[in-house]
DNA sequence: CGATTCATGTAACTTGTTACATGATTAG
DNA sequence: CTAATCATGTAACAAGTTACATGAATCG
């Protein structure tokens, strides 16, 4: 049963003691979302699948009436077959920031500079806000991950800025608006 | 003239000096990839999109009679729009290794270490393709940033995997197969 | 009682992937 | 000559986002 990327954590979340939907969104936002997001437009469908599917059953309980989900044995196998495969780890990044500091030939040292003063200032966000996760107690690692990630990133970008700096002051060489060269 | 994602790399990539969709393809391979991707389906009906919507101009040139794109001033413009723009810097990752790192409550401490060993050898794969582009004497800040990482990142897993090696020899303290607690 | 949060969903849309088709040119 | 690379595209599909609709329960 080969699982959907939405499936993966979906099923995963189940798992790990989730119940419902909206369960699942809530603990997306407060901790996968960094590496691994999905939506209302994902989850709810994908939950429907997966039970028709045979990895999940669900019954409305509560005062609310939540439909609320348990892994099945076969949601567990599949889950397990994922875990332990060794196919390729499926990774993909798309950062904006990247982007124009790879246009930056484009462009000027102020604009270069104002790109790296956003990118930092957007790291010092989301450095706060996964301290404050940290803060509840959770001692998951792949929180601290994300804080040692955010902390070397804060670092490198704090080191360009330097770089950038230092050559400001002195006359530029290689003109700013040279044809593109790479 | 607001760019669509993919528009973003085409039309910064054409700026740099590329030519044609497949220099760009070469090039978002060899040097984009690890941040911003883009397939041929993505590329080609983009180009055409942005030669309709007058960004762009192309023209049939040369012994293959390819099709070469330059930037029109109205591209110049929207290029220079997005890159000075301050809107929140679009980011957003998925990492199936830390998807299963976070779900590591789910497997024993022999999963767990063979998901880091897996994890390590890819950025290992990684790493050596990045330096075989730096190689080639590239000295985009862009490649840097990437090697820095996967540097930073290898040394990252490489201490957790200590920890997970200290852990086992040692007797578990909690169980492994305890109810999940996040 | 009114605002917020809980809770489940869907429709329209955008974005991106994969695999295929086609053919010219060049390197060995 | 033939394999590889250059070169352009498309169709079918998969995945993901956004915005909206709906209503119950709870908090202040």
């Amino acid at each position: 049963m080969e699982l959907s990327p939405t499936a993966k954590v979906v099923l995963g979340l189940i798992a790990l003691g989730e119940r419902t939907g909206y369960d699942i969104k809530r603990t997306v936002e407060r901790s996968t979302a960094f590496f691994w997001g999905a939506s209302y437009g994902q989850i709810y469908p994908e939950l429907e699948r997966l039970e028709r599917d045979g990895l999940l059953v669900s019954e409305r309980r509560g005062p609310r009436r939540r439909r609320e989900y348990r892994v099945t044995p076969a949601g567990e196998r599949a889950l397990r077959a994922w875990l332990s495969s060794r196919d390729p780890l499926w990774f993909s990044t798309r950062d904006e920031g990247l982007l124009k500091l790879f246009l930056a030939d484009l462009v000027d040292d102020g604009e270069r500079l104002a790109n790296v003063r956003q990118i930092v200032e957007q790291n010092e966000e989301a450095l706060a806000f996964f301290r404050t996760i940290e803060a509840t107690g959770s001692t998951a690692e792949a929180l601290a991950y994300g804080i040692d990630f955010l902390e070397w990133n804060a670092g490198w970008w704090r080191r360009y800025e330097r770089r950038l700096r230092a050559r400001a002051r002195k006359p530029p060489r290689s003109g700013t608006s040279a044809p593109a060269r790479r």
